[in-house]
DNA sequence: TCTGGGGTCCTAGGACCC
DNA sequence: TCTGGGGTCCTAGGACCC
């Protein structure tokens, strides 16, 4: 049997965890750049204006209207208390998979002597109390109705007070007749209307439908959830986390730029963090993708993007390589004249460090720099981000950073920004 | 004026190999 | 005049997830 757990509103409600005068009042969280709303607590869900994933300034007089309150999103915060809540369920088993900043399966077969609903309700219970975080549990067979009883825990909170299972076969029946087919994971919109338009209105009625016709239209994904839902579990447990095969980051600028050298900074900056995380991961790097673009919704701008991507000589995870690199391709695309809204890096073709093959002018060994790196790295761990960074990157005034107006204090991670409380 | 960011997996088709 | 059979690797595009 597998649990899901899932924290509700995760960022809004870490935001709430540190803010005992918003409890029980709505709360939004941006977007990078304070675009869009990316998360809602249930009292900002409930106010049916404010529609997730919509951009702010459509909404602005209903935000006010309804007294939200917005925040920034705080990523070092969220991540800390990722950590924490993933920390706890690994007292609840030995089997874990992260499976996202919110949400992990837990493994909880083999309990003879406690009950898995009894057991759901001791991992949620113990979450809140240590930190301060609600989350909702699902327990079944499988991976694809575990999210399936989530939902439900989340659905009649009332009465199941945030734990389902699905452990008997009428639950499972049931719960499949009352899921629509959207809801199931791994059936995204596009396979959805699809299935509408063949009469599939709910998960039951998707598993009615002969495999041959599930393969032929929705690959062998789509057999795999149907087998899932019918209590078959295909769709691997992984405790270890794989290395990633693909690191990249993009994010737009907090105003338009047309200045080649503030979008080269740009670039820079975002090739030193890319680099770490590769080397968090000990690998390196084949390709070594560079794009940009315009911002699509100006209609009143001229619009231009292009993406390159180049070999590396030698695969590597060398920050000043890979940033000389970066900004050779990155003149290769651009062209003045144009507002440019986003630079972005994709670092790919990611090997294991010590399978790096050398050539006759180059010898990985010889040329490590990785002794330089790994204090480059621990020193900006011990002193915090880009205390060290490359003058390529630029010392004036970052243009090109994210907009955030209303972040939170970092209180789990900054002595200087920790939670003061006053009597 | 302001519209997010970071990933995974699968398939088909082309180019190539022996 | 007749023109095989069994593979791999890579890429683009689609679908999905949080």
């Amino acid at each position: 049997m597998i649990a899901l757990v899932d924290c509700n509103s995760f960022y809004a409600s870490c935001e709430q965890v540190f803010r005992p005068d918003l409890w029980g009042r709505p709360v939004v969280v941006l977007s990078n750049n304070d675009g869009c709303v990316i998360a809602a607590n249930k009292e900002a869900k409930a106010l049916s204006e404010i529609p997730m994933f919509e951009p702010v300034f459509k909404i602005r007089k209903q935000l006010n209207d309804h007294k939200v309150t917005l925040f920034s999103s705080n990523y070092t915060l969220y991540g800390e208390m990722s950590q924490r809540v993933m920390n706890i369920l690994k007292f609840f088993s030995p089997q874990v998979e992260i499976y996202s900043i919110d949400e992990a399966f837990v493994d909880v077969s083999g309990m003879k002597y406690v009950s898995l609903n009894a057991y759901g309700h001791r991992i949620k219970e113990t979450i809140y109390q240590y930190t301060g975080l609600p989350v909702g549990v699902g327990i079944a067979p499988t991976k694809v109705l575990a999210k399936l009883a989530n939902k439900i825990s989340k659905k009649y909170a009332d009465v199941n007070r945030n734990v389902f299972c699905i452990d008997t076969e009428e639950k499972r029946i049931k719960a499949l007749k009352w899921a629509k087919v959207k809801m199931v994971w791994g059936i995204g919109s596009k396979h959805a209307k699809r299935l509408q338009n063949i009469g599939v209105y709910t998960a039951y009625d998707f598993t009615q439908l002969p495999e041959e016709w599930v393969r032929k239209n929705m690959t062998v994904v789509g057999v795999r959830i149907w087998n899932e839902l019918q209590g078959r579990s295909c769709i691997e447990f992984k405790t270890m986390p794989k290395p990633k095969k693909g690191i990249g980051t993009a994010k737009s600028f907090g105003k338009k730029l047309e200045d080649f050298g503030m979008i080269s900074e740009a670039c820079s900056y975002y090739i030193s963090e890319v680099s770490e995380v590769l080397r968090n991961q000990k690998s390196c790097a084949t390709y070594l993708q560079v794009f940009l673009h315009t911002n699509y919704f100006s209609a009143g701008d001229k619009q231009y993007s292009n993406s390159i991507t180049v070999t590396l000589g030698v695969p590597t995870c060398d920050t000043f390589t890979l940033i000389s690199e970066a900004k050779r391709a990155l003149k290769a695309i651009y062209k003045p004249g144009y507002r440019y809204k986003k630079v972005g890096v994709c670092l790919s073709g990611i090997i294991p460090r010590e399978y790096v093959q050398g050539n006759l002018f180059y010898h990985p060994s010889r040329f490590d720099k990785s002794q330089l790196l790994k204090t480059f790295d621990a020193l900006n761990r011990k002193y915090g981000k880009a205390t060290l960074f490359s003058g390529l990157v630029g010392t004036r005034v970052k243009e090109w950073e994210l907009i955030k107006e209303d972040r939170s204090p970092r209180y789990t991670t900054q002595w200087e920004e920790l939670l003061k409380v006053s009597c």
